[in-house]
DNA sequence: AAATATATTCGTATTTTTACGACATACGAA
DNA sequence: TTCGTATGTCGTAAAAATACGAATATATTT
């Protein structure tokens, strides 16, 4: 049923950033990571109403998409807002918008 | 199992932003519709590789989303990006993106 | 080595999304 | 009014997302 590959790499590229900021608890655990109150993963399910289980499934996600980093300390794992792919996607996505915008032109 | 409710406001909202734009058949009519070169939801059905159904099911998100405006021109129905909206939301995700990338200060 | 702490993966259930064909509706033309 | 056209809705099916507890893996402490 998956016809998405049809449409161009950019608007799939830019759905999938889309989709990884479509759940307000990925949204927050953006958040809370660029605060960086705390990098650990138990933190951040102490912080959300939220298990750790899934917690750890949308750092997955965050991680798949590369927009987060991990890295082990110990017991724990650090994790990281990546600003570089976050940057590049933001862009993208600005850009994409930004067009919209430009050419609306069909008033009714 | 919905305990999307415990986040703020602003947080939900992008987020609901962000899933109108997590399909590539959405960015596509987007696109189509910004670009005018026809309004109407039958064209978008045979420029894109999906069923009208299908179309209108994803025209009918837009729209609740209020991304989009129709009007009635007699048989036909006008489509048209409502750029305001489009405005609004995007100037809501790029507040909390930009915040992200100020933030950032965890480097490991 | 055993107990403890942290984090992920697995199995499972529920809900939502995606997609389509068939049907229904509404308008305009013949 | 009847026919064709444009569109939306319904029913349904398959896939993906969401969520959790239990089990597992790994590292630290005792």
């Amino acid at each position: 049923m998956n016809k998405t590959d049809v449409f161009s790499d950019d608007l799939q590229a830019i759905a999938r950033f889309a989709k990884a900021l479509s759940h307000p608890a990925r949204l927050a655990i953006l958040k809370y990571l660029s605060e960086c109150k705390s990098c650990i993963s138990g933190n951040i399910a102490d912080y959300l109403p939220l298990s750790r289980s899934t917690v750890s499934q949308h750092l997955t996600e965050l991680k798949e998409m590369e927009l987060i980093q991990g890295s082990i300390d110990g017991l724990k794992i650090n994790y990281c807002v990546n600003s570089d792919k976050l940057k590049y996607y933001t862009q993208l996505l600005n850009s994409y918008l930004e067009k919209l915008q430009v050419e609306v032109n069909c008033k009714i």
